[in-house]
DNA sequence: GTATGATTCAAACGCCTGTTTAAAACGGGC
DNA sequence: GCCCGTTTTAAACAGGCGTTTGAATCATAC
């Protein structure tokens, strides 16, 4: 019988975190699995190659985050006068919520999910994008009937905005916090998702370049 | 006599390129020194390491950058109307400029820059935040005196978004012009700045979590 | 020309990486 | 008891890394 799913997990633990503290790269399979308590060539053997595990620390939580925040987008009132700020917290809460998950390893995949944002590895963008792209245009759909106003181009720059703001936000607010000298409380999620929300919606709604803001072309 | 910048001045090109391209870890000694046409102990010779070469790429470019941000602006018009946008621009546009800048490797310069912003290396991220900072809290102060109703912690909340949203703009923009069908012309550097400082103005300028909008406490 | 300091060069150093191997240990079915 | 597929183990592999070395080359000053 297949799956003792003990030491599969171990390695996913202990790679995430360790992912998200040192860097993809950075991290060593000799770390990770001294880490996770088992022999070198655990990693290999259980999911073939570096890559591998790489891909599947991503896929085990991008699969449930993706389907909580279409969850959460199911139950926004288009209609309503806030739905700009209730999209916004469909997409925005699944993800801050991990960052004061209780298992540290949950924590890191935020840092993690942030930086993987801009990682340089072709590879890991690619994951992350086939996983994400279906929450990425039913989320767009709901900002393009919303604001009808909005030409394509500018949606698509606002919510790569958005996308930057958050990432940055999730990877390094400790960055903030040391900066900042108590003024910003970096650990609370519900602080972060409030400022976040309050921003970026005003940033959705900003007038459009074209002339007529306030009617549909 | 010394002073032979001549193949000083190839490795911060070949590195300035490589590393926008494969990020810092990956892009090795070997391969800067061959594309730059030197020796592999070239980089230990001019910069004593491959640190000293890192700190190297990244000052050359964020002196000249933060001080034309500075100038910018000392010649905004804070009684303005629109000192927000003249604020951000001031902030923004020497960035942007540098992604159209004709040696490839200064455009190069953008996307690592966007990218070092959120580096796993405490390293990396020391060396630019001293090098910044002082820019950082001019550009504060000045969003500190027109947006007066905001707490210190929502301005740097807010600075922060911003700082997130510029990072990832100029760092994996490419990732947009592929997704976007041409919807987003990502290679006009005045085009990338009008969308920012529009989505970027309306989030500074949104209603504090406090109630006294319009006031100061 | 020759001495001098700066620069380049090929070669090697020791270390760490991801991966592979083949043998050992385990664990339920018969 | 033994068998067999699954999992773990220690050891080695080939290759890349940043760095160091000491000799060769170059440009200049005398």
């Amino acid at each position: 019988m297949t799956e003792h799913t003990d030491t599969r997990e171990s390695l996913l633990d202990a790679a995430e975190s360790l992912f998200s503290v040192h860097g993809i790269q950075a991290a060593s399979l000799r770390q990770i699995t001294q880490h996770a308590g088992a022999n070198l060539a655990a990693v290999n053997y259980h999911f073939g190659s570096k890559d591998g595990l790489v891909r599947a620390v991503f896929s085990r939580r991008l699969r449930p985050m993706n389907d909580e925040r279409l969850r959460q987008l199911e139950l926004v009132d288009l209609e309503a006068e806030d739905a700009v700020e209730q999209i916004l917290t469909a997409f925005l809460e699944p993800l801050l919520r991990l960052v004061s998950e209780k298992p540290e390893g949950v924590r890191g995949f935020a840092r993690l999910m942030g930086r993987a944002w801009s990682e340089p590895s072709e590879e890991v963008r690619t994951i992350i994008l086939e996983e994400i792209r279906e929450t990425i245009d039913r989320f767009m759909a709901a900002f393009r009937q919303i604001l009808p106003h909005l030409t394509e181009g500018e949606l698509m720059w606002r919510f790569h905005f958005l996308g930057g703001a958050m990432g940055h936000t999730v990877s390094c607010s400790y960055v903030l916090e040391r900066y900042s000298g108590g003024n910003c409380h970096t650990k609370d999620p519900d602080e972060i998702l409030d400022q976040l929300v309050r921003f970026l919606a005003a940033g959705m709604r900003a007038v459009s370049r074209v002339k007529a803001p306030g009617k549909a072309h």
